[in-house]
DNA sequence: TGTACATCAGTGAACGCGCGTTCACTGATGTAC
DNA sequence: TGTACATCAGTGAACGCGCGTTCACTGATGTAC
């Protein structure tokens, strides 16, 4: 049921998921849906969360696939890239997940929901506390960094997807792609 | 009917913005719309640029309030932070119209579209171009240097009142605004 | 000045649609004795 | 081993809703002669 509703959030984004339409996926009548959610509200948070974790695994690959130990310079920054990368390439590959996944029915709050994954923010955080150990980033420029970080991350992924830069070629996208993610690398350390 | 458009919008989102209730408002019969409009999508267009227009016009006033004369260093750099903290605001204060300005029809194509105001990006581009001026702004940074800005700005909007920071209280969303606006200024000039 | 006519915003009634949700129900499954 | 019973996913039928959109129409306004 949850597996449904995912699959009319890739294809039409929260809008499109309907509770009569993902019974009709599964084969089933509609009320009974009821049976397991209480109203669609129901429905569209559990489908959100799981967007949501499908982002935060996709993140959570990109930084495996980066060799190199913990603490290493290079290796720190590769893996924040891999973050941005990863998450802005989610934001194209999966619009309709992407828009689930952060707007939101009203009801459910973010911070106290259980997630199954760590979240992108999650990780993001893990990797700039690495970067402190690894020497480029200065400890005190650390604090709330991943804010403005995340920002522009996010920022770009929704002008890109949705916003008025959703025309842009390939070849553009992937020009400022690299362009934010010079400029948060500059801010981690400053020439 | 553009108008009652908007009004629709400003309470309730893109979603909000029926045919139906706003012929309503307007205190007329819903075909009488089609005298005006080819169909939702036509009007749905025209309530998305004039959101567009409202945010642009909050932006351009900010900019006007702030004192000091073309090419002055410190002036450049409030000229830009107030363009942010305006964009920031609007968010706050017109959450549906920006998700409105924002969260559009597919059809219409952002860069052809005839806007009657400068739009924010547009007024972005100029400070930065100013503040290259002023030698605050390296030119070879320049290059560019509007899109991480904007995203960093915009991601922190849409983050903040739509998105996973939604809940977070006053005081906490201006520590974040403050957050983004510093490293934004470290991005121009790093120390 | 007066009449014929085109323009066009708005009317009234109706269509089909998909949606969320409620009701009383059936029928298979598993458990208790 | 066999019977009585509770559980519970799924059924069938129906509700009211607001939506976008189409049709043939009216009636006021302004223009041409």
């Amino acid at each position: 049921m949850i597996a449904a509703g995912l699959e009319l959030a890739r294809t039409g984004g929260p809008d499109a998921v309907a509770l009569r339409e993902a019974t009709r996926v599964v084969g089933v009548v509609p009320n009974a849906a009821y049976r397991h959610f209480a109203n669609r509200d129901e429905l569209l948070t559990e489908v959100c969360t799981a967007a949501m974790n499908e982002l935060s695994s996709r993140v959570a690959a990109a930084v495996a696939s980066v060799d190199g130990e913990y603490g290493d310079p290079r290796a720190a920054r590769e893996r924040l890239a891999a973050i941005g990368t990863a998450y802005l390439e989610f934001a194209h590959d999966e619009p309709g997940l992407f828009a689930t996944a952060f707007g939101v029915p009203n009801l459910h709050s973010y911070s106290t929901f259980p997630y199954a994954e760590r979240t992108a923010h999650d990780q993001m955080r893990a990797a700039l506390d690495e970067l402190v150990d690894a020497g480029v980033l200065d400890a005190q420029r650390r604090t709330d960094i991943e804010f403005p970080i995340w920002s522009t991350v996010h920022g770009l992924a929704v002008l890109l997807e949705q916003g008025p830069l959703r025309d842009v070629p390939d070849k553009g996208r992937r020009g400022l792609m690299d362009r934010i993610l010079v400029f948060i690398g500059e801010g981690l350390s400053p020439a």
